[in-house]
DNA sequence: ATGTCGTCTGGGAGACGA
């Protein structure tokens, strides 16, 4: 059983590439981020075409947009964080139903903040204590849960490929990473933490300054597991093979594999 | 390093967000 989060930058601009990575790695849940579509037009029937069934969908026009893809039924889909008034679309949650049990799926495009100060920084707070609200909630009805996506945050100075020169700047701010720390405490697991990783995993490179080659990375993209998820746990991995491929997204894919 | 990319408007190149 393997869940991976990906943020495309674009399903359409992006749609070849997610063909090409689930042929080679078939996960069984698929969760994008940055859409960039409206519901109409996500493409659903090339998507089910190549294996993925069942999709619960939260697109907008030009920004944001998620969506779960899935081999396994799909129910109890809520769109956005419950008791957090949002005019983007950036959460969708859904119940997967797989072989070994059911699992409850959450899956963020967190808000950027663009920088302290900003007004787009304070709803990057707010946006943030909201999501924890609703997951407190989430986590009492669900032992059994995920909660992955695109945070815009890098938990520790060993997620950056310049901690020291980017001190207190977006991703790498004491209240962003205070707001990460919550959320584990919630009950919550960095899954990519459970293993021992190479030294400068990132999951993010700018498409400036030959970011990706000079591996000036971040690792932004997350998954979280519960108490009731941990113990199977066998593997989460970065995946850079399709940061490579030609008008790539600048996110790599994360995978979570469970025994 | 105003560095790149994707999308929008409007009917071309600039604005915006990341």
């Amino acid at each position: 059983m393997r869940i991976t989060t990906w943020n495309v930058n674009s399903l359409t601009a992006r749609l070849q590439h997610v063909l090409d990575w689930t042929a080679a790695n078939p996960v069984d849940v698929l969760c994008l981020q940055e859409l960039k579509l409206t519901d109409d037009k996500f493409p659903l029937m090339e998507l089910q075409a190549h294996g993925y069934e069942h999709c619960a969908v939260f697109g907008q026009k030009t920004y944001n947009g998620v969506a779960i893809m899935s081999r396994h039924p799909l129910r109890d889909v809520v769109k956005n964080i419950v008791n957090f008034a949002d005019e983007h679309s950036r959460v969708i949650t859904a119940t997967v139903e797989t072989p070994a049990g059911e699992i409850r799926v959450v899956n963020g495009y967190f808000v950027n903040g663009q920088a302290p100060g900003t007004d787009k920084f304070e709803y990057k707070m707010s946006w943030l204590r909201g999501l924890r609200d609703y997951l407190r909630d989430e986590l009492d009805r669900h032992p059994r849960l995920v909660l992955l996506g695109d945070f815009n945050i890098t938990p520790e100075d060993r997620d950056s490929w310049d901690p020291v020169g980017l001190r207190e700047t977006i991703h790498h701010t004491t209240e962003e990473r205070d707001h990460f720390r919550k959320l584990v405490e919630l009950g919550l697991c960095d899954s990519f933490r459970l293993f021992e990783q190479p030294e400068k995993s990132f999951s993010w490179w700018d498409y400036r300054m030959l970011g990706y080659q000079k591996n000036r990375g971040l690792r932004i993209d997350h998954i979280l597991v519960s108490e009731g998820i941990k113990p199977l746990v066998k593997a989460c991995t970065i995946d850079r093979v399709p940061r490579k491929w030609k008008q790539p997204s600048d996110h790599a894919p994360v995978t979570l594999e469970l025994g």
